[in-house]
Parts: structure tokens; C-alpha cells; sequence
DNA sequence: TGTACATCAGTGAACGCGCGTTCACTGATGTAC
DNA sequence: TGTACATCAGTGAACGCGCGTTCACTGATGTAC
């Protein structure tokens, strides 16, 4: 099993690549590999290890390439990582946009990015898995590259929110706050879906509207946990001393 | 330096432990080493190491003692996890109880929370950094483990809440909610926290007040973190049917 | 208090294994003429 | 179009190392009489 197909299918002949790669070019065999140790990468990653535990011999192993190939693309396991942060920080973003661009109604927005949130988890599962996991990890190069994005996400979202006309007065330090909540619940919701067994989170499922009821239940939840903080924003004055007049509970 | 420092002492002598240890009875000195093994994990993780990456014979080294002595005591890593992490949430929950029992008025409630969990935080170091870090592990016993004690305080606190007046009336499914976004919002500060270098953790330090400058921008936006989604509570609808009339921003 | 035996914390040698990395190599693809 | 050479993706043997686990053991502590 940790056998190149390709080898299997051509063991007919003496020599197997000539048989199923001759018509790739050099630069699309590299590009094939390199796909292919980032992908035994996350599909390890996915499968319950830890990014850490990974050895660079069993990824080679299951991109179906010898051990020392593998430093024909990476220089290391860490150089691997990284790949795998940008790459996942690129659907992210990618994910983000498509929820911005709607200029709904608030109410409506935060429906429609849970749903897009939702969506984006179930179909990059394992970018998700690797970067919840990574962000966490004791590899602390990964952990400072996810973290520095996720940083980066938060003051983006932050320059988003200044637009809306209650939010125009608030202090730079009360938008990051707010989107700092956002952001931290967004992880949350994610990671609450990622605990879900991977049935779940198929797109079709007997339930009715097409998701399980657990999902329905996340969902439902998550839209809650954003619109509380964002039911807030009337009430809170942001000045420059950071004190708040109204009271809580 | 992996050589245990009894040993270095008691060099003298033909029989070190005869000289050192010979006042100790086989229970203290039990609970000695099993405390010096757990201490050597715990550390090992402070130092950066993900717990799936330390290895039996590196913590028992560290603990100053030969590797299969470690099987007196734990049968795998997995079961000295699952002990670190009972001892853990020991500590955490004397941690909410004291910050629970002051009855105090909300406003100053949160600041008092926020200021017993950066003490906390200081003073358990690196219990909490195992934690977090166990928390996304891709050791699903030891993830599944944390996880299970957190939902526990988040039902504790769900049940705190609804004694407030003005939760009095709010559904399970929303008091759970409101935990929830209060419990994610105070990992993401620990989390936060941990990220410190750690001499922003002493008790004191130069910077006037005994906390360093980034220490108390922290607690500040933490403070606000907590506040923002309690000012909503007045505003926030809790029916069955699960929806709101307020309209957010 | 003294003796004989049981308990048990800790020892140390040995094992087979997967690891990261090195090295000299093969042979298909690409390029210059 | 054909030839000669360069490039370079992938190979396979070899290395020393730290690992988890086994086993038979030592000798101090504890206990029964």
C-alpha cells in the first residue's frame, strides 16, 4: 500500500514510468510530486497525527517516492509546513472574500458566513485540520506562521467594520477588540465542526435540507454566538480612555 | 545534566540512595518519583515540545530515573497525560472558584475574573501550556480528555449564569450559548497569554503597577472581551423558537 | 529488640525498528547545434 | 530531422541514533513472629 500505483500499473513492462509518465513534461511530473507530498502531508495530518509526528519518510512513503526525493522539494519537514500554512491561509482568504462581498444586511450576513463557513470546512477539511492543529502545535515556526495570519485576518476584518456607520467612531483598539471576538468564536465554530464525525460533513445527508442535525445545531449556535457581541455594538461607547458607561448584567 | 543530581551528591559514597534517601519511606519516595516523571513532562512542554512528541525515555531521564522504572508507574505516556491532565483541571477549577465566589457587582466581577486567571495563568504555567496544547493534539484520548472537562465548565458556568436575574428567563440551549462565548473568549486570552515571553509573567516587575506593559494591555482587552457580549444580555430575546427582534449592527 | 522473609522501587543489558541524512548512481527529458 | 551533451527527478544502499519494550536482577524497606 505504500507502493506507487503507477509502478503497479506498469509492471508489466521493465520500466514502468516510461509506460504512464512518458507524455508529462519535467515541470508537470515536479509540480505532480510536490502535490503529492503535500498531499500525504495533510492526509497524515487528517488521519489524527500531529503535524510534529509526521516523518519525512512516511510522507515520501505515501506520495509514493523514496525518502531522499523528497529534498528535491522541501528542505525539511518545518519547509513542508509552510507550504501547507499559505496554502491554507489561500482557500481562507479565498473564503473571507466570497463572505464580504455581499453588502447584506447584518442579520442576513452573519447567516450567509456561517453558512459559507460551513461549507469552506466540509470542502477543505484537511487545510482546516492542519492549520487548528498547527496553531496549537509545539513547532513553534508553524505556530508564530499561523498565528501571524490569523493576526493579519483580525485587522483586515477590523478595517471592514469601520465602514458600517455605528462603528465609524470607535477607537482602533475597541475594532480590534470586537473582531478579536469574532475571529476567536469563528475558530471556535470551526473547531466544534472539525470534531464532527467526517459523515457529517458531507453535502447531501438524510436530514432533510442536507446537513446532519448535529451540523444544524453548530450552525444554528454559531449564528448566535455572533450576533450577541454584534447586539451589543449600540450600547458600548468607545472613547479613548476605553471605560464603557452602560452596565451589564 | 540528565543525571540525576542525588546521585552527584551522594558520589562519595559507594551507595548513593543509602546516603540521601535513607530517611524516606518507600511511599514518599513513590510519590517522589512519580511527581519528578509527571514534573519532567510538564516541563519538557513548557520548553516547546508537543506531548506527542516526548518520548518515555526522555521524560523518565529528566525525572532521574531508568526507563522501565517508568512502567511502575504509568503503562504508556497516554496514561501519564491523562493524569497531567486531572491534576490540571484540579487546579483550574480551584481557579473558577475563587473567582466565582466573591459576589460581586458584574463590572467589577469581570475585572476581578480577568485578574485571577492572569494570576493563574503566572502561577501555573505550565500546566496551562499542556493543556492548551493537548487541546488540539492530534492524541485524540488526551484531546477528547480536555475537551470533556471543558464542556463540563462551561455547563457549570451556563448554571452560574441562570441565577442572574436577568438570564432567569433565557433557554438552556442560549445560557449554554452565552457560556460558550465566555469560555472561548477566555481560552483565546490564556492562549494569548502563554504567547508572552515569560518574564512578562512575574509577579513584579519594573513597569510600576508589578505587570509589564503587554501583560495589561491583555487584561484590558480582555476585560472588554468579556464586557461586550454581557451588555447584550439585556437586548437579547431568548424564546424557544431561537430568534431575536433587536437588530444588531 | 532481633531475625527471617516478602515486597517492591529502581537497575542495566539487550532486542529490533523507523528515523533523518549522506552519497554515488540511473535514465528520461530538455536543449544547442 | 539527427546527434551530442546537460539537466534533473527519482533511486537504493548505507550510516549511526534514539526509541519502546522485555527480561532477569539488586538491594533497601517493610512486616510477621
Amino acid at each position: 500500500m505504500s507502493v506507487n500505483r503507477r509502478t503497479h500499473r506498469g509492471s508489466r513492462s521493465h520500466n514502468s514510468r516510461a509506460e504512464t509518465q512518458q507524455r508529462r513534461t519535467q515541470a508537470e511530473r515536479r509540480e505532480h510530486t510536490r502535490q503529492a507530498l503535500l498531499g500525504a502531508a495533510l492526509a497524515q495530518v487528517d488521519a489524527g497525527e500531529s503535524f510534529e509526528a509526521l516523518s519525512l519518510r512516511s510522507v515520501a512513503r505515501e506520495a509514493g517516492v523514496v525518502p531522499t526525493a523528497f529534498y528535491r522539494y522541501f528542505a525539511s519537514m518545518d519547509e513542508l509546513g509552510l507550504a501547507l500554512v499559505e496554502e491554507s491561509f489561500v482557500t481562507l482568504r479565498a473564503m473571507l472574500r466570497e463572505a464580504r462581498e455581499g453588502g447584506l444586511p447584518p442579520e442576513r450576513l452573519i447567516r450567509r458566513s456561517v453558512a459559507i463557513l460551513v461549507e469552506h470546512v466540509g470542502g477543505n477539511r484537511r487545510h482546516f485540520t492542519f492549520v487548528a492543529r498547527v496553531r496549537s502545535s509545539g513547532n513553534a515556526v508553524l505556530r508564530h506562521a499561523v498565528r501571524a495570519e490569523i493576526r493579519l485576518l483580525t485587522s483586515e476584518l477590523a478595517t471592514d467594520l469601520a465602514r458600517f456607520p455605528l462603528l465609524r467612531e470607535w477607537t482602533t483598539e475597541d475594532l480590534q477588540m470586537l473582531a478579536g471576538v469574532l475571529v476567536n468564536t469563528m475558530i471556535a465554530i470551526v473547531e466544534s465542526i472539525l470534531e464532527l464525525p467526517p459523515n457529517d460533513l458531507g453535502a447531501a445527508d438524510r436530514n432533510g435540507a442536507g446537513v446532519s442535525r448535529a451540523l444544524a445545531d453548530i450552525s444554528r449556535i454559531a449564528e448566535k454566538q455572533l450576533r450577541l457581541p454584534l447586539l451589543a455594538v449600540p450600547y458600548w461607547r468607545s472613547t479613548r480612555s476605553g471605560t464603557v458607561s452602560a452596565s451589564d448584567d
